[in-house]
DNA sequence: CTTGACTCCGTACCATGGTACAGGCCTTAT
DNA sequence: ATAAGGCCTGTACCATGGTACGGAGTCAAG
C-alpha cells in the first residue's frame, strides 16, 4: 500500500470505480491533474487522482455540473480561498436544488388533477386529461 | 376567423409561441401531421397544427419528453384507445416526477447537512464541507 | 519471444431539444 | 419592377456527460 503506487488507467478507473474513457475525458476538462506519463506515453495516476476522480463523482450526486465542479475545485486547489466561499457554493446548489423540487411539486399537482379528473373508462373521446392538455387552462 | 385558415411558419410559430425551428424539428420528429405546401413549396398549416403544437407544449411542461408526447399523440390519433391508456400515461410520469422529487429531497438533505456543518470561517483546511466531499460518508 | 491484454490518440457518435447558418428561391408591398 | 423580407433545404452547431471505435504501439506472463 504504497502512498506513491501509480496506477495505470484502467486499474485507476476501477479503484475509482468510473470508466476508462471517463478519466481522458476528465483529464480533457482539466478536472484531474495532468497525470505523470511512462516512456510509452502511458499514463500513470496516483492515489490523489483516484481521490479526485470520487471527489468529482460524489459532487455530481449532490446535483453539481461538471462546470461547477472544477469551480469548487479550483476553489479547493487554492490556497486563499475561505470556507464561507466553499458554504456559499454549497447554498446556491441549495437553492437551485429547491427551485427544481417547487417547480415539479407544481407538476406533481397538476398531474394529480389530471387523474384525478380522469373516470379511467370510455373512449378518448371523453379523455378529460387530454381535453385539459388541448385547453388552456392546465396550469390555470 | 377562418377554421381553414393556412399560416405559413413564421405566423404558426408567432401563433404557437414558438421558434420556426422548433416547427420544422417537430416536424421531422413526427410530432406535427406533415402540413400542406404552396406551389413553391412552402409549408401551409392549419388551425390544429398551432393546437398539436400547443398540446406538445403543454405537455413538455408536465415532465413529458419529446418521446413520451409522440407516444400520448398516437394514442390521442387512434380510434381505438381507451380512457384508461391515456390514465396510465399520466400515473406512469406521476411516478417519474414522484421519483425525481424523492432524490432531490435526498440531495437537499445532504447539502442542509454540509451546510450546517460549516463554521463558514477560516481556511479552506478545515472546511467540513470538502471534507466530506473528501470521504467517503456523505450519504450518512 | 510470443501472445493477449492493455494503452495511446483522434474522431465520431449517443440522447435531448433545439438553434444557427448559407445560398438560393418566393412573395408582397410599393 | 424592384427590394425587403420570408421561406426553402441541408448541414453544422450548442450544452451535457460521457461512450465507442480503429489502428497502432506497449507491457507482462508464460
Amino acid at each position: 500500500m504504497n502512498k506513491d503506487a501509480q496506477y495505470k488507467i484502467g486499474k485507476t478507473a476501477r479503484l475509482a470505480g468510473v470508466n476508462k474513457e471517463t478519466i481522458r475525458y476528465y483529464e480533457r476538462r482539466n478536472l484531474i491533474q495532468e497525470p505523470d506519463r511512462m516512456d510509452s506515453g502511458y499514463r500513470l495516476f496516483s492515489q490523489r487522482h483516484v481521490d479526485q476522480i470520487r471527489f468529482i463523482k460524489r459532487a455530481q450526486e449532490l446535483g453539481f455540473t461538471l462546470s461547477e465542479i472544477e469551480d469548487l475545485l479550483n476553489l479547493k486547489m487554492d490556497e486563499g480561498t475561505t470556507c464561507s466561499e466553499i458554504k456559499r457554493e454549497a447554498e446556491q446548489k441549495y437553492q437551485d436544488v429547491m427551485s427544481k423540487i417547487e417547480d415539479l411539486q407544481r407538476i406533481k399537482a397538476t398531474l394529480t388533477g389530471l387523474i384525478d379528473s380522469c373516470s379511467g373508462s370510455g373512449s378518448i373521446g371523453d379523455c378529460s386529461i387530454l381535453e385539459a392538455l388541448d385547453g388552456e387552462n392546465i396550469f390555470e
